[in-house]
DNA sequence: CTTGACCCTGTAGTTGCTACAGGTGTAGAT
DNA sequence: ATCTACACCTGTAGCAACTACAGGGTCAAG
């Protein structure tokens, strides 16, 4: 298949695939006379597996593990499962982390009187000290 | 004030300040014979509110914008609260997206049976399909 | 008078793409 | 056979918001 087909059986951008390509995430497929780039059934399963990683918010560093220790079969899932759980607490860390700021956003917003900016508490929580 | 100090009074790396001079957000300081920049308290205050305002999650764009609003103290608060709004919105659906991605991960995790990678579930559900 | 901490400019790197620019190849309609 | 529209190719530059050099100059203390 070519890269067009590809990218729109993963839902992806023709650049990105060609981008993953570029920095070694998927490998360089086979060429076609024209010099296109020629897919099969292979680069489709890792291409997807790429971008389900993508969507539930690994790092490309992380999708590389990932790419890295499903190939070896034989090994235990617990670096796997590691780098999972690192996510996950990364993850709990920007929740907790945005609501904070949500809190104190919405308490910025609260004290706003609707007046003039001279007297704007949401300009004043802001200033110096 | 030298850059050095005006950075550490406001937890700020001396290339981020420069860098702020560069995009136009804090005005070019006076400099000494050195070419040493230096700043007043005019320029302290202004680099507290930048600060404070990124510390809140708000973009450079919106700092940009806010700083020009702060500016006119005749102007009615609306648009200042506008932007807080808009920004407060932005931080709830980034709060929704992450925690619908705790859930899925989670659920990805909690379905590791720690054996080998050949049966791991994490791997499988990032496979195709 | 030398050492070390600070300051200067300018450029390149980070993450994960996205968007050209400027060219070649190809498939379908005429 | 040719025209048109589209997909493909490479390579480079751009986004946010910094951060980190490299390769210098300045200054205060010992």
């Amino acid at each position: 298949m070519k890269i067009g087909e590809l990218a729109s059986a993963t839902a992806t951008k023709v650049e990105t695939v060609r981008y993953y390509e570029k920095i070694g995430l998927l490998p360089p497929p086979a060429r076609t006379f024209a010099d296109y780039r020629a897919y099969g059934t292979d680069h489709l399963a890792r291409l997807s597996f790429i971008r389900r990683a993508r969507d539930l918010g690994f790092t490309l560093e992380a999708v590389r593990e990932l790419l890295t220790l499903s190939d070896d079969k034989s090994q235990s899932c617990e670096a796997v499962d590691g780098i999972a759980q690192t996510h996950l607490a990364e993850i709990d860390r920007k929740i907790g982390d945005l609501t904070a700021l949500r809190l104190e956003l919405s308490r910025v917003i609260g004290s706003c009187s609707h007046g003039t900016v001279a007297d704007c508490k949401i300009i004043e929580t802001m200033g110096p000290r």
